[in-house]
DNA sequence: CCCATTTGACCGCC
DNA sequence: GGCGGTCAAATGGG
């Protein structure tokens, strides 16, 4: 089977599951946060699905959809909600094809040229019908590793905060391959700088700097546009990935957190990252932004790891889940 | 001094 | 010819 397909299985699955979840929390006993967490994570998955049906090919309009966030008056969850339309795009490829190119949007309050990556802005271009210039980055590896991803960053004429952050060919680097495996932040150079005995440390520093900030990119969102110069199957393995590293190991976390078996079934395109198109982070920014208050809880007092469950989710209550196993979920033929 | 950014010039495509 | 994308010299910061 695709593992899109598996993906979208997955995604519905577990939407399935925790609306069965989410039955359970609605007695008066169980917390607002908690049915917040719950629906939200049904929403994700939901976006996710729509996306794998996007990707390949279905014509599924996504709309901005209302949440219980919006009722939650100290974090204003509704815009990111509401940004997370993800859109395909066609564009040229080289072959003269077109090829899909989702957006997805959303703000970002911090620096939106934190990734995880390290680049180097190699020009501006003031683009016509377009208030604010766009900016070209490479890969700061590109002539010590060939390293040939770009990204191109602009600031939405709509909302000045917000950013269309667009991506193009693949991370070949080390610190691509190994920042999306694992935190340790960054490798040692190529030998050519060698001699160069700050140029280490700072980028350690810097790259600490940048994990640091990814989780609070994703907590606002960027708007990020994917396109690879390549093949399809070329998509980035790299692109998502400190990014969506972080977020992968946050889900698990979470996931562990709240006995993996029951929330845990991560599509592929999170637990796999290096076989996934491009694109699928972007629904995960979602699922992170939502589960922020939990998350840099948690993160941040390690000592909650053992003892403290997500918010006041009643984790005992997870593991009797119910749900119809009449419904052809499982069933492939149900999607042909 | 090295490196990243800035910015005007240049190039290729439509 | 106009536009988007890239190059590369100039500039500035650490």
């Amino acid at each position: 089977m695709d593992w899109e397909l598996k993906s979208l299985l997955n995604e519905l699955k577990e939407g399935r599951e925790v609306t069965n979840q989410l039955m359970k929390h609605l007695r008066p006993s169980s917390s607002h946060q908690t049915r917040q967490f719950l629906l939200d994570k049904i929403l994700c998955s939901y976006e996710k699905a729509l996306s794998i049906l996007n990707w390949n090919g279905f014509v599924v309009e996504t709309k901005p959809s209302v949440t219980a966030f919006e009722s939650s008056p100290s974090i204003d969850h509704s815009s990111e909600v509401s940004d997370i339309k993800d859109v395909l795009k066609k564009r040229k490829t080289s072959s003269g094809g077109t090829e899909q190119v989702r957006v997805c949007s959303g703000k970002s309050l911090d620096n939106p040229l934190d990734d995880g990556y390290c680049w180097r802005k190699y020009g501006q271009k003031a683009i016509l019908g377009s208030n604010f210039p766009r900016g070209y980055y490479r890969c700061t590896h590109r002539h010590s590793q060939g390293c040939l991803a770009i990204k191109q960053v602009q600031r939405s004429d709509n909302d000045p905060s917000n950013f269309e952050v667009k991506y193009k060919g693949r991370h070949t680097c080390n610190q691509a391959s190994h920042s999306a495996a694992t935190f340790v932040p960054v490798l040692p150079e190529s030998k050519e700088k060698g001699n160069h005995s700050r140029k280490r440390p700072y980028q350690l520093e810097k790259k600490q700097e940048q994990v640091r900030h990814i989780f609070s990119s994703f907590e606002s969102g960027l708007k990020v546009k994917t396109e690879d110069l390549d093949n399809r199957e070329d998509i980035f393995p790299s692109f998502s990935f400190p990014v969506e590293s972080e977020q992968v190991k946050s889900c698990l976390f979470v996931e562990a957190l709240m006995e993996n078996d029951i929330m845990g079934n991560l599509s592929p395109a999170f637990v796999s990252p290096a076989t996934s198109d491009s694109n699928y982070f972007s629904v995960s920014s979602c699922h992170m932004g939502s589960f922020e208050s939990d998350l840099t809880d948690i993160i941040s007092d390690p000592t909650s790891v053992t003892n403290s469950p997500i918010g006041d989710i009643d984790i005992s209550s997870l593991d009797n889940l119910e749900f119809d196993p009449s419904f052809p979920f499982d069933n492939p033929e149900f999607f042909s």
